[in-house]
DNA sequence: CGAAGACGCTGATCTGTGTCAGTCAATCCT
DNA sequence: AGGATTGACTGACACAGATCAGCGTCTTCG
């Protein structure tokens, strides 16, 4: 992948058709670049410096924790994503950030991205869109969780997340490499480990998916949509308004 | 209530001190009055006409509906609020929005709005900062169906939703009194309505609230923020970075 | 007026998922 | 090398909440 195809550029080119100079823009957006160890918070509730950044490699994930010690994953967050967007606006943030791999993100100033929409306004309304989509994303799991069983919320779980990867070239419709574990599944699909571990043995004896040793294979990507009721639209909108 | 203090400028004015000019920036949006009877859907899944409302009086929800035939109600809106401010992004409406009582709400235009942060910087910052507390609260309706059990939802549901109303001038610590139907809730809190009103009947004979004839009563309010948990700041945050 | 819907409410029964308690294999640590 | 930890996996049992079936009261409307 060369500097000019990082995940983040894919992702927004998806939306708006990139020139070179939009591109340029965007690669300066990753100068600074830093790295974070798995499974220790980069941004925790309550914090006060706000920082945000775009994912450049690795899985994170956004979790909020419950009085109890129970925690709900609210989203995972895959490269090409941003992180913390909402905490440059509020005084704190309001979740916790935990990276589940090594991570590289680059550190954004709001002031660079400012000055980047600045020069480029269709850059701004992509990535209006692309926080837009991630609302939606969110407002897809409330319905997920509330009203599908949890054979069905897997499953739409697994579409949804390859449909993402694909986006920024690291899916196929056969399948996708995935550093999930199974209480990660739990926390973001409101179950227990003990039964999103039947579930998926019960996807995989129904022929539709295998998630095992780190990957997800679709062995029946078709009845999968089917059986679940997956929108094949519902991530690849018609793209923002100043397309 | 005077023309000065419609809801809409009541909730903003709890994040930024409004000078009168700024007042009357807000009052003129309200010009293209519009009423919706009941029941009949404002805005629908799909729909390509984009069009945002602020609510004035009544109460709608916004929904996903399933291929099954059941929906999940992602959020309820009060006076006050914005509704389909995502749609005027999108080409397309994701989803609907149903007036459960009859309502009043004023149109308001892309161009108005736009126009309006012109002439008044700080009334944008609040504009945003609303938007990004309706974000936080679908993520805490996320949480509250992943990993709270029925009568713990209920009670931080009703809570919420008093914390709300108490905003725009419409509830006190006592109760408030609210139109919703137990179907509804049903959709809202992703339970069925049978073990909805069952629900509601405990919380009563716990003598934590009492929601009958269209009133909710606080019977034991900080006994009722105990038993769930309910974070009396999460609402009311500290303000956006402009202030 | 009487009929038809809403809506609140209840008991009986069924079922999806959680909880508990444990095994096994792989990996990391000292 | 041995111990600790992590993750996948399983069976037995318990229970929260769904579903089914039904009653009663209001309101609406032809």
């Amino acid at each position: 992948m060369t500097a000019l195809h990082t995940p983040f550029a894919l992702k927004l080119g998806a939306f708006v058709a990139l020139s070179d100079m939009e591109l340029n823009l965007l690669n300066q957006l990753h100068n600074r670049r830093r790295t974070f160890p798995a499974r220790r918070d980069m941004i925790y509730e309550g914090q006060v410096e706000r920082s945000a950044y775009i994912l450049a490699s690795g899985w994170v994930c956004s979790y909020k924790l419950l009085p109890g010690g129970t925690r709900q994953i609210v989203d995972f967050q895959i490269p090409g994503d941003f992180l913390g967007l909402r905490s440059v606006l509020f005084r704190t943030a309001d979740h916790n950030i935990e990276p589940i791999t090594r991570v590289k993100a680059s550190e954004v100033h709001v002031q660079d991205l400012l000055e980047t929409f600045n020069s480029a306004p269709r850059l701004a309304a992509a990535v209006l869109w692309a926080a837009s989509r991630d609302e939606a994303m969110v407002v897809e799991h409330l319905v997920d969780i509330g009203r599908r069983d949890a054979k069905q919320r897997m499953a739409h779980f697994l579409l949804e997340l390859g449909a993402r990867l694909k986006l920024v070239g690291l899916a196929s419709n056969d399948g996708y490499s995935c550093p999930l574990t199974q209480y990660l599944l739990a926390d973001a699909l409101g179950l227990s480990a003990v039964h999103v571990n039947r579930v998926l043995r019960e996807l995989r004896e129904d022929g539709f998916v295998t998630f095992q040793l780190g990957r997800v294979i679709f062995d029946d990507f078709d009845g999968l949509v089917a059986f679940c009721e997956f929108d094949r639209n519902y991530l690849d909108h018609d793209g923002p308004l100043m397309k």
